[in-house]
DNA sequence: CCGGTTTCTGTTAGCGTTAACATCACGAGA
DNA sequence: TCTCGTGATGTTAACGCTAACAGAAACCGG
């Protein structure tokens, strides 16, 4: 056994007396400094292939200040929206170079929601996106820490910090128009819940494009996005029997909750009454029958959202907050049809 | 404006100046240091109060060599699946007080996995949990850093790791008995891709239980987890005609595709067709018929992972390695019956 | 009223890295 | 030949914290 047997890591000095250099050049050669011999670069790369060695980001990050990690708060990962969202964001990050931290919140309010920006930012975290859905989470972004670059997807806007969201307005309106134009009279929804800006967005762009056709505004189901709030508003559409002919879903998920409800009832989908859903889960297309969607493209959002946390980041300076927004897309299917005569 | 108007951070330092005490005490009474004057400690809370102080765990890390952060290796976080363990994962963590960095992979494979677990090491992680559904990357685990703790969830034992996962064998024991003791001549599979072990364990458990009754095993279909693959083979077994009575799927999206399939062939679910599915997402009991299937509870798992992580985190010690099984659940619904005469 | 304990608090020395500056060798130009 | 600039390398000092030890005050029994 030589002198060197320990369990410890081998450390940047182990390096140099091995390669014949100082610690410092071995830090230069890590770094991609020009100012280094190749001929000492490959003496260098070669002991610290030799050693396994691994350079301790902690304690470069405690001289550079910069950790090279971003924190994100979510709520409830386990949905898809949420999830794909992360999802796009932790990808789009990793491309960039940086890791990602994460607090899943289980329940969403503005104490939670700054204790986790408060534990992330003691760790030393470079940034923070926030996925706020709610009012209540949007709002702990007001008491962010000084300097701390942030951004809000699926935000409100508040001009605290930038915001990358999809233009909820816009996907209800595509998918109420859509129904108006095959004809029918009106256009029931079922929402999802009140402190919701998402909801509250579909719910903005469903009134607005009925009030600009001059159409009646019918009575709001609110559900809690779950498949089951969906089936329990679809009964009681199913109780109304002819009064309703067309429906915008609030969420796919809803969307299969009321679809569920409708074929107990021996409502046909789409002969008697269509169907719009939101999101476009991978499960819509093989609904029965496939829906008839809003898709919002999740991977773009948590992309842009890191760009233009990195640009703050990077930039080193407080710059003019944004309000990034990604289109919507209309998703055409098989629960909506012309009206009935 | 008095002289100490600069952006930067209070440190320690300014805390203890301003308690008139020593940053020994400060770090002291930070940590719950028994040794410390009741009045001195309030005088230091207040200070820190006042200024505004969080501690900088990155230097904490350094010279403790804990960072309390463990990181997580994933694959596409956007399944139902991953996701869910991922959120128990968190959640666990962050009650035990730790931060979790998470990689997602897009694509998995040996060389993958190793660079993840690489520089989360390189980030200074206390342990790794890789969720290593499939043999490729269960593999990766052989070549983890000499004393990283680490645990594998949905992996394969080979002694290197502890392992947790939910006992898929039993799992499809369940499924297949159930259609069986509908009165069903034989069960057919529809599985999930070959590489995973989550599939081949849901094949074992199907081909078991059809030898141990006798019965003859038919050939297999395979699918890739999407609802659109359940739906190619369920097109396939619908030209089967009478043969097919009874399908065991390895998962529930692609139930959802064989129905969906069935559907538009007129095949009826469960009079003519029986179907058992496997996980359990929140969408199968509103799928049409609601589907019969297997609950894995990933909560559970992602709980005894980092259980068994921390035992060996906390010890210090190279801890035996286990084999940690979650029980499956059986879930009756609405998509099998007995065999029709 | 003194030595020896028990609190409490302060001082010093790292942790492993990068930044800033110092040094050295070498060749070019005077 | 002597300087001077330039590129390559080494030396020193942080970064903000905790561990280990040292010292000062209070307390105790004999």
């Amino acid at each position: 056994m030589g002198p060197n047997v320990d369990r410890r890591p081998p450390v940047m000095a182990d390096v140099a007396r091995l390669a014949g250099v100082s610690h410092q050049t071995v830090s230069r050669v890590l770094n991609d400094h020009p100012n280094v011999r190749a001929e000492t670069r490959t003496r260098v790369l070669r002991a610290i292939d030799q050693l396994g060695y691994r350079r301790n980001l902690v304690a470069r990050a405690l001289v550079t200040k910069h950790s090279r990690t971003l924190g994100v708060v979510s709520f409830d990962t386990t949905l898809y929206g949420p999830a794909s969202t992360v999802y796009g964001i932790e990808q789009a990050a990793r491309d960039a170079g940086y890791f990602v931290s994460i607090v899943s919140l289980r329940t969403i309010d503005r104490a939670g929601v700054n204790d986790a920006i408060g534990y992330l930012a003691e760790q030393g975290v470079d940034g923070i996106v926030v996925v706020a859905p709610q009012r209540s989470a949007a709002r702990a972004l007001d008491d962010l820490p000084a300097g701390m670059p942030a951004v809000a997807v699926e935000g409100w806007h508040q001009g605290e910090v930038s915001v990358v969201s999809v233009d909820q307005v816009e996907g209800a309106r595509l998918a109420t128009s859509h129904l108006l134009e095959l004809g029918h009279e009106t256009v029931w929804h079922v929402s999802g819940p009140a402190d919701w800006l998402e909801a509250e967005g579909r719910i903005e762009g469903w009134r607005a494009v009925l009030t600009a056709a001059g159409r009646p505004i019918p009575g709001m189901l609110t559900g809690d996005w779950s498949p089951r709030s969906g089936y329990h508003a679809g009964k009681e559409l199913a109780a109304m029997a002819g009064d309703v002919t067309a429906v915008f879903v609030a969420n796919d998920q809803m969307a299969l909750g009321l679809l569920r409800a409708f074929t107990e009832e021996g409502v046909k989908v789409p002969e008697q009454i269509s169907i719009v859903g939101f999101d476009d889960i991978p499960e819509s297309e093989f609904f029965s029958p496939p829906l008839t969607t809003i898709r919002q493209d999740f991977g773009a959002v948590g992309r842009r959202s890191i760009d233009v946390l990195l640009r703050q980041i990077e930039s080193g300076e407080a710059l003019p907050h944004e309000r990034l927004v990604v289109p919507p897309q209309f998703v055409l299917r098989g629960s909506t049809a012309v009206a009935a005569r």
